[in-house]
RNA sequence: GGGCGCUUAGCUCAGCCUGGUUAGAGCACCUGCCUUACAAGCAGGGGGUCGCUGGUUCGAGUCCAGCAGCGCCCA
């Protein structure tokens, strides 16, 4: 060691120039020719691209955490590893950005024209769009940032243009007129899945619709026939009671309708009625679909503005009448006096000339989901329109068979069942926006009719000639592009090497709540293009929250800045607290109110693995190291315990990663490390590395000490990749072999082939107990800290007598233990019975209270006894002994006796007490 | 209306898949220590009828059913 290292950890101090050494020795660049040529089966991760807007957020921390924790551990089992990073354009949210950054210019998109405004969202994506993808670096992500992509770069873009055209000629993309989800914000139809529902208090008007004269005996039958929705008005003419939770939609309805098996309404069915403030007459019709059950059982249909009252009036051929303008204002089809009215202030103006009409019947508190636009949160409209769709359904037969048939697998499980029944009931998709941001639609329009969906832009109709060709206004749904990203980033549908060499990927590690957006239809596209999925497991976890369980935002200003932690802390303390905390499928809570507290158990243990590597680094010294396997006959108990703990750890983390239980990974390295290592092995070795000592003995503990030294950072590293390669460079190395160049690619430990010696983990175990013994009885009778005692160790077989009379020196270190006395010991002092048998005397003449100690050893004696009695029952019980397995009952059997065995010990302890007291 | 998840220490959560240890962790709390790696530390301690009610089982925090409360998704 020729270099001091600081006393705590300063992540800012080595962070940065250790993930430039990672990027100049191409630690995350994998070619493909090197998979190609070694035929060699890859580990691929795609990143789920952020939005190029976006900035970085404790979500994307998560994300990237766990998929750099999956790559980083891949590439150290030498699989070739490649996390291919980038950006989505993000059609909505984008635009809505800069629409809102020209309006503070005093300008809107329409004063740029289209082309300007583009240009200008480009200008806004070139300056500040790839934020998050350098923020992503300061987290650690190992990406290979050479093959960064972005969903509009010229081969993404070729990709989408292949595929739009592929589904058209396969009768899988139509344009038709239905109903959508219209945002009269943005101007835009939407998906299914972007129209969000929200429960909202409303109401629900019950409104009368006066009847045609010629339909009183109609009523009258209906009446009789036990509806309560017929009436009369005080004028004399028949009504039926509707219900809505959009009045104004009234203006636009185009019939009432009945279920055909409804006896109360069946007379009325072909009945005229007279549609309120206009002089349209609408029918009464028969569907299969309403529902009797539901309010009246009478439907007012609204064909234009509500996809059930379309698919109604498709079936009985209903008029189609549209209502509202792309703002949401009632349009010309409506009475003048609504006209030009925005569709809230229509519906009080409605409800306010039916109350004066007298046709109001009532109205009530409705709880109802009410579809909000995704991105700007308004009211969306369903609303007749001409789009483009996306036929599903055979799409997803076969991305349904690969989730049953288990050939893609989600992690938790149970998400499974939430995409199957998607799947099993998925509906054709809107793939066209109203927006200028985007992927234009391939498609072209000319004044003779033809259409034209083409590969390449067309010049000339093809059935006409004529050169006048209008080319689509829309842009496709961001999702669009975003599900062909597993092969669009490797050049598809060119057949690049990238390609042969790393498609299909891996793992898609994502938030559930894009299951439906995103994972189903990269896969649904995977078996389209290539008859197999882009990827076989799906991980989905949770979503950070803060204190209250709320999602974190920007407008609840309840966030945490991924960056300010990193800075503050460091990205390993950062990335160790959040993957301890992410338990398989659970959210995590964050309290952004004290970001220190949240995020000090990553960045304490971060500083334990500094300090516990600054230790052994100024302890080794620079000598040379010899290998642990020339040392083997010179190890001591502690090094055959540390080695046998370090396997044990070393199988778990890696089963643990296997089963994507990364909180359990951290958390049982950071019990091995800490509470295992540092609290007790290098406790214990300390003597053997620093005083004068048995030359053979301090070579053991050295090799023992970088040997585990090693590993425990090799397992650590996925989780906190900077302070464990900081040090792995600093580690003296073992004469005779040589050094992997970097950390980042050093092998995973092989945990098939780790060291095992059972007997010394029991001995060990032994000696933790009984100095963990002592150190409670020194604290139960206040013995000063730095006063030297001695004890009596009597019974508990030879092993505790032999392992505790080699161990003196720790004895005296860890517990100010001066001599050891392999007696019972007399007289007045502490007691204790260990859990293996062996009994523990401190003579304590003069300090201890004796009243206190009796008392304690009868609680002590008390506890026991409850033990006993409880396994003595399990034991009596013949049931118990005849069917439950013979090592479980043996395992009862033992700990009876060895209860029993102690309470003896006890009570013998507190009786030579007794009578010492009296 | 249909489906899913959660309920374990003061707080946040593991453990349940695959039933069997004296039910764990982090944070918080109490006590004592600046002991030459680490006060971002060390040592010790207190704190839980595992939501409720049944059932299966020799045995249930763990499996099953019902109920209650909370949350999410779909219609």
């Amino acid at each position: 060691m020729s270099q001091e290292l600081a006393p705590r950890l300063n992540p800012s101090a080595i962070e940065p120039a250790q993930y430039q050494r990672w990027q100049e020795g191409g630690h995350f660049h994998v070619p493909a020719e090197y998979v190609l040529e070694k035929g060699l089966s890859p580990y691929v991760i795609v990143i789920p691209p952020p939005n190029v807007t976006a900035a970085l957020h404790m979500g994307h921390g998560l994300n990237s955490t766990i998929q750099d924790v999956l790559i980083r551990w891949r590439r150290m089992q030498g699989r070739a590893s490649l996390w291919v990073p980038g950006t989505d354009h993000a059609g909505i949210a984008t635009q809505n950005v800069v629409e809102r950054r020209i309006a503070n210019a005093g300008s809107t998109k329409e004063d740029l024209g289209r082309e300007g405004f583009v240009e200008a969202i480009w200008d806004f994506v070139d300056k500040t769009g790839n934020q998050i993808i350098t923020q992503l670096k300061s987290l650690g992500a190992s990406c290979d940032w050479e093959r960064t992509r972005f969903t509009l770069d010229e081969n993404l873009s070729h990709a989408v243009r292949e595929v739009f055209v592929h589904l058209y000629e396969q009768d899988l993309i139509y344009r038709g007129e239905y109903i959508i989800n219209w945002c009269p914000r943005c101007h835009t139809a939407l998906s299914n899945e972007e129209a969000e529902g929200r429960d909202s208090e409303g109401k629900l008007w019950h409104i009368r619709y006066p009847l045609d004269d010629s339909a009183a005996e109609a009523a009258q039958d209906s009446l009789g026939a036990g509806a309560d929705a017929v009436g009369r008005l005080d004028d004399g003419r028949w009504y039926l009671t509707v219900s809505t939770t959009r009045p104004e939609t009234m203006l636009g309805d185009t019939g009432v309708a009945v279920h055909p098996a409804d006896d109360r309404y069946v007379s009325l069915v072909d009945s005229s009625i007279e549609l309120p403030f206009t002089d349209r007459r609408i029918p009464v019709v028969a569907d299969e679909h309403v529902d009797p059950e539901f309010g009246s059982g009478l439907v007012k249909v609204t064909p234009a503005h509500d996809p059930n009252d379309f698919e109604i009036a498709s079936r009985s051929g209903l008029e189609i009448l549209d209502v509202m303008t792309d703002d949401a204002k009632m349009n010309k089809s409506v009475p003048s006096e609504f006209q030009d009215m925005d569709r809230f202030d229509a519906r009080d103006a409605v409800l306010e000339g039916l109350s004066e009409l007298g046709l109001l019947a009532g109205e009530e508190e409705y709880m109802h989901a009410v579809p909000h636009c995704y991105r700007c949160d308004t009211v969306v409209e369903p609303r007749l329109s001409l789009q483009w769709f996306v036929k599903m359904k055979p799409l997803a037969e076969p991305a349904l068979q690969a989730s049953r048939e288990g050939t893609v697998t989600f992690t938790p499980g149970h998400w499974q069942g939430v995409y199957e029944h998607w799947m099993e009931n998925i509906r054709d998709w809107c793939i066209s926006r109203q927006l200028w941001w985007g992927h234009r639609i391939p498609v072209w329009y000319c004044d003779c009719g033809e259409q034209i969906v083409a590969r390449e832009d067309p010049t000339e109709c093809l059935a006409c000639g004529s050169t006048e060709l209008e080319q689509d206004p829309d842009v496709l749904d961001t999702w669009f592009s975003s599900q062909l990203w597993p092969f669009s980033v490797f050049g598809w549908p060119e057949k690049t090497p990238d390609l042969e060499a790393f498609y299909p990927g891996n793992t898609m590690v994502t938030a559930p709540e894009i299951l439906f957006f995103w994972v189903a239809r990269m896969i649904m596209m995977g078996y389209e293009f290539f008859g197999e999925p882009p990827f076989t497991e799906v991980y989905l976890h949770g979503t950070v929250r803060d204190m209250q369980g709320r999602k974190m935002s920007k407008s609840l200003g309840n966030g945490i800045d991924p960056l300010e932690v990193v800075n503050a802390y460091g990205a390993d303390a950062m990335r160790f607290t959040i993957i301890s905390q992410a338990a398989v499928g659970t959210d995590i809570n964050l309290d952004h109110e004290d970001v220190e507290a949240t995020f000090s158990n990553g960045r304490n243990f971060s500083n334990k693995i500094w300090n516990a590597g600054r230790f052994a680094l100024l302890s080794l010294g620079d000598a040379p190291v010899r290998p642990l396997n020339e040392v083997m006959s010179d190890l001591a108990l502690e090094d055959r315990w540390i080695l046998t703990r370090l396997g044990h750890a070393s199988r778990t983390a890696t089963r643990n990663l296997e089963r994507y239980r990364l909180h359990e990974v951290a958390d049982g390295l950071y019990h091995f490390f800490w509470g295992e290592l540092c609290d007790w092995y290098l406790e214990l070795v300390k003597d053997r590395l620093t005083l004068d000592t048995d030359a053979k003995s301090r070579e053991a503990a050295r090799s023992t000490l970088v040997a585990v030294l090693d590993e425990a950072l090799r397992l650590l590293h996925p989780i906190v990749p900077f302070v464990t390669a900081e040090l792995w460079s600093l580690l003296p190395w073992p004469e005779g072999s040589s050094r992997p160049e970097d950390l980042i690619i050093a092998p995973w430990p092989d945990s098939e082939s780790s060291f095992e010696d059972p007997m010394a983990e029991n001995q060990m175990e032994a000696l933790r107990e009984l100095i963990t013994e002592v150190r409670r009885l020194r604290k139960e009778y206040s013995i000063p800290e730095g006063k030297r005692i001695g004890i009596h160790i009597w019974g508990g077989g030879a092993d505790l007598t032999n392992t505790v009379m080699s161990q003196l020196s720790a004895l005296e270190r860890l517990a100010r233990i001066d001599r050891v006395v392999p007696d019972p010991g007399t007289g007045v002092g502490a007691n204790a019975v260990l859990n293996r048998g062996g009994e523990l005397f401190i003579p304590l003449e003069g300090i201890i209270d004796l009243d206190h100690e009796c008392t304690r050893l009868r609680e002590e004696i008390e506890k026991l006894g409850a033990q006993i009695v409880i396994t003595a029952k399990k034991l009596e019980n013949q049931n118990f002994v005849s069917k439950a397995p013979e090592e479980v009952v043996s395992k009862e059997k033992h700990k009876l006796s060895s209860f029993q065995e102690r309470a003896a010990k006890l009570e013998e302890k507190l009786d030579a007490l007794e009578v010492g007291r009296s």
